[in-house]
DNA sequence: CCCATCCGTAACCAGCGTAGTTACAGTACC
DNA sequence: GGTACTGTAACTACGCTGGTTACGGATGGG
């Protein structure tokens, strides 16, 4: 799979609104926090707001909110807004469909990374927002 | 995680060698298969033999053997030999350490990356190169 | 009503990683 | 010695992504 920055900088921004709760926080003051672009806050927020992970408001006093609780947004559902395709990492990939493993490879690998995803994100479902926020607040509350 | 087609093209070149089992392939007949440059076939197995997944066979009739029976070959053995890093997706991802988030960020996403890099190994690790060699012929021995 | 603030998105640039390619040295076997 | 391979270095081309600027649109306060 492609996965870049992304997901990285998707936790540490849903991170960002859990600690900063209860009001709208603006895409520069994430920004500065995530030390990278507005822009590229708000791209990856965008998508987020499609999801429904989070509410934008416009305007002055504006900014993003998570649109639930943090409790209730684990890691999986931020990287299936993230990464919707299923990134197999078949890019360059176009085997001799005249060889009898050519010919039937791109099938196996689409099940045996479909899979593989499944098995990764089974683990990120065992963690919230919330949880990572605590972290961030330095309480462990149970180690996994 | 940088997941470019080296695994695919791996998992292909494994199956290959298992499906033309008993005799040296030399790289060039593989990259037929996969449809590229040998050099590219060459560069993944180098790192296959130094993983001592296959053996090298220098000279006249030469070429690349698997190291072990096909079944004893795992997609995780695969993977791991060919991304050995955790390939935690945070390559542009230095967050400012002076806002407390940022500051705790990165180790948290650490323990994230490495529980979801162990699920999706633990999924890999139920996939042997001999399965994926009699997909390839065409029998499906028992539906995952 | 106007203006400040903020989102949403397009457009462009630069850097990086990877696949592809050529070239060539080294090795094994007939 | 010649042939058929591996192993690697060096270079090119391309695609992806992050960074940046720019600007239109919405919102709410004065």
């Amino acid at each position: 799979m492609a996965t870049n920055s992304r997901f990285a900088v998707t936790v540490h921004i849903l991170a960002y609104l859990a600690y900063q709760t209860g009001r709208p926080v603006p895409s520069a003051e994430i920004a500065r926090s995530v030390s990278t672009n507005a822009v590229v806050i708000r791209r990856l927020l965008s998508v987020l707001v499609k999801a429904g992970l989070v509410h934008a408001r416009k305007g002055v006093a504006g900014g993003f909110e998570l649109a639930r609780p943090a409790a209730e947004i684990s890691l999986r559902d931020a990287y299936h807004a993230i990464e919707p395709r299923p990134s197999h990492g078949m890019n360059h990939f176009s085997p001799n469909h005249r060889c009898p493993v050519g010919a039937r490879i791109e099938g196996i690998l689409n099940g045996v990374f479909t899979a593989a995803q499944t098995g990764m994100e089974a683990e990120l479902a065992r963690t919230s927002v919330a949880e990572v926020e605590r972290h961030v607040r330095g309480v462990c509350p149970n180690k996994r």
